[in-house]
DNA sequence: CGCCACTTTGAATTAGCTCAAATTCCGTGG
DNA sequence: CCACGGAATTTGAGCTAATTCAAAGTGGCG
């Protein structure tokens, strides 16, 4: 049984399908094919667009002026993209498709327009600002109050929550990232990731496919909640059922 | 001469004032008075409710189910507060006063109802999202890519940028928190903190005031931002006045 | 088949944490 | 006004988790 419940995962499935169906007859929508490395939109670039995915990953990355390169988002479909720009007119970061996928793209102001006439519409964006806004947050208690191998637990928790969201199974996933990558994204080096990776496995919390370590099996997502629990309790005793 | 130039601090003073202007005048706003300790909404309450900080200053505490709590937001006069709660229906983070202050209340739904009169009333509650937004970016680039010394010297830079945006002078500021509170908020201990502090008080770049240490005197902002610069470049050296 | 990028693992190093003690600050009550 | 006590801060000393450096190992793909 999953962390997320059967009829939530409709749910959120649902308010995506119903999310894209609302943009599809509200907007005229410019839809592109993105393959991974692509640009869908570049830091300073003057913000007009909104961007909503239709299918495939992005990566949000920060730039620093000094050069640091800082990964702060991962999305999948459904999520929106570009908010940053509405406050200061030109987006604040990059974003990087990591794989192929579809991108819709709309103007802001044709969606303000839209959201007259439909105001669920206006809902729906608020909602996923708002939802990216909590996310950031849990982002930040994550890389604040856990160490290493509980970030990368909780990372693949994460990864697997976002599926689950999207109606798609949870026991199996591929990473898309380089251990690199994720370990920009977690404030680690590639080597912790590599190893907490490791040691996750080894305490069976997860495995590896057969072949190529980034398809990485999650027998139960409770696993690595249970896992996280352990790191974050200090000495609480060995088999202490953590509770429900 | 100031990092934010004049006209800049001027800019975004009077974008706060005609925010509240624009508030005050299109809905009906329940102002309350607040002390350092009083929660303006606490995570799992009924999102109803979106708050304007008026005066005073407010962090944002993030719980998780295993009981961590982080620090995951300042604000301060012109901020919005509540935006989590869109989403899910409730709010996901304590919200509590740090100080002193007036915020003020009003509901979701008669935000949204006035602002099909004042469309202005919308933009302004979609920066403000924006903003929020981009922040948390910033801070999470600053948790995974700066050393501990840097972090510090960056949140004591942002602490004056947020004063200077209000028109505030920002050559000495009072944290009203405890080494602890900045530490949870940075993601490190509180003696850590105040070794950072007294590292960057012993290097001239910020001065502690005669009496108590919560004074701190920011005699340039900009010594702040050299400091950050030397931390992330290894070994440049250009004026290598690090040690002594 | 062989190259190249990615990954794993080990060993040494270090930044930041934990533990501990001394000091300062500030409110409270004598 | 001063003495007292608790909370906050500073600083030192050792320890540990994570980093850096280095060397194999592995897989994908032309």
């Amino acid at each position: 049984m999953n962390a997320a419940t059967p009829q939530n995962a409709q749910t959120n499935s649902q308010r995506i399908a119903t999310c894209l169906d609302l943009l599809r007859e509200a907007l005229p929508i410019q839809r592109r094919v993105v393959h991974a490395g692509d640009a869908l939109y570049q830091a300073g670039e003057r913000f007009t667009n909104l961007h909503v995915l239709n299918s495939g990953m992005v990566k949000i990355v920060n730039l620093s002026p000094d050069g640091r390169e800082q990964v702060v988002g991962l999305h999948f479909r459904g999520d929106w993209l570009g908010f940053d720009g509405i406050a200061t007119g030109s987006y604040g970061c990059d974003a990087i498709a990591m794989d192929t996928g579809e991108v819709w793209t709309f103007r802001y102001d044709a969606l303000l327009e839209a959201c007259v006439a439909r105001p669920v519409l206006l809902s729906v964006l608020h909602e996923a600002m708002s939802r990216e806004i909590g996310r950031d947050r849990d982002s930040m208690m994550s890389l604040c109050t856990l160490p290493a191998d509980a970030r990368v637990a909780d990372f693949l928790r994460n990864w697997a929550e976002a599926l689950s969201d999207r109606g798609l199974r949870t026991d199996q996933i591929t990473l898309r990232m380089t251990r690199a990558e994720i370990g920009n994204y977690l404030g680690m080096t590639l080597e912790t990731v590599s190893r907490a990776l490791s040691r996750l496995a080894r305490t069976d919390v997860i495995r590896f496919a057969e072949k190529g370590r980034r398809e990485i099996q999650i027998p139960q997502v409770e696993a690595l909640s249970e896992f996280i629990q352990r790191c974050v309790t200090p000495a609480a005793a060995s088999t202490t059922a953590v509770m429900h």
